[in-house]
DNA sequence: CAGCAACGATTACGGGTGTAAACATAGGTT
DNA sequence: AACCTATGTTTACACCCGTAATCGTTGCTG
């Protein structure tokens, strides 16, 4: 019963709140580098009032949904993302365009800008992207 | 008691997807017409497999939340949105944005691009947009 | 006027989620 | 050797959500 690991399509996980702040920490690891729960708890503690023991359900819970990966370190374990913040990036932002913006970035960007929530850095940083996205 | 109504802050309305799915129906409603519970279920059974039944406890969900308002028609009731689609749409965009990419549009843009995911018509699209917003 | 049908209101129920406490176990400590 | 403690595992529990079925009421119909 250690690494359980259902092999699951990650594309399709579903991962909740709590548990994306916890990928978040394994995320922010260079390298993704396999992560103690202490040291999840210690980067946790700055943002979230948890408990260990709520750190610890949510790791189980990852751990079942194949959307990370233990690998034992003397008494405690070592925990790795499986599931790439790429990815699940990716799959937040096209759920959000597709139930939204009909599945298009353009609509996104005109919502923002029609309701000016866009700075003029915003609107240079925009700029420059596209032209970069042309050549 | 008909038209219950705990006075919300609608900006921070917790609308789940399925009760989002019928705000869709009343926000399609032009000029936000009151609408029918039957004309509801008309309007979803095109996407939606829902029974009447669950239809009417999502309504009565939104009506608790204070998310739609409800005007007596006889033996029945219609429908209107409270939460308007303008400020859902912002809400939940801005959620996103908050939780994936440090609040701002750009990164959620060059995210799109480095995955290669924007088509030549959408760059183009993007093109048009920042360059009208600079006017 | 008795019964039916259309509505809304109430109740239901399993699964996911946030948030933990309790339990088990294996090293380290005295 | 006995105990403490860190660490993982199991169990808990309330609330939200998807999805209805059932109940109650009031017009309509014959």
């Amino acid at each position: 019963m250690p690494t359980r690991q259902n092999q699951v399509d990650l594309a399709a996980l579903p991962v909740s709140d709590a548990e994306a702040e916890v990928m978040q920490v394994l995320w922010a690891g260079e390298a993704n580098t396999p992560t103690s729960t202490e040291d999840i708890a210690l980067a946790l503690a700055q943002r979230q009032d948890w408990q260990l023991a709520t750190i610890k359900t949510l790791l189980n819970r990852l751990l079942n949904k194949g959307a990370i990966s233990a690998q034992r370190d003397g008494r405690r374990y070592l925990y790795s993302p499986v599931l790439q913040r790429t990815a699940w990036v990716s799959a937040q932002s096209q759920g959000l365009l597709d139930r939204l913006f009909d599945g298009r970035l353009a609509p996104l960007v005109a919502h923002f800008g029609a309701q000016r929530k866009l700075k003029a850095a915003d609107i240079k940083a925009l700029k420059k992207l596209i032209a970069d996205f042309v050549k």
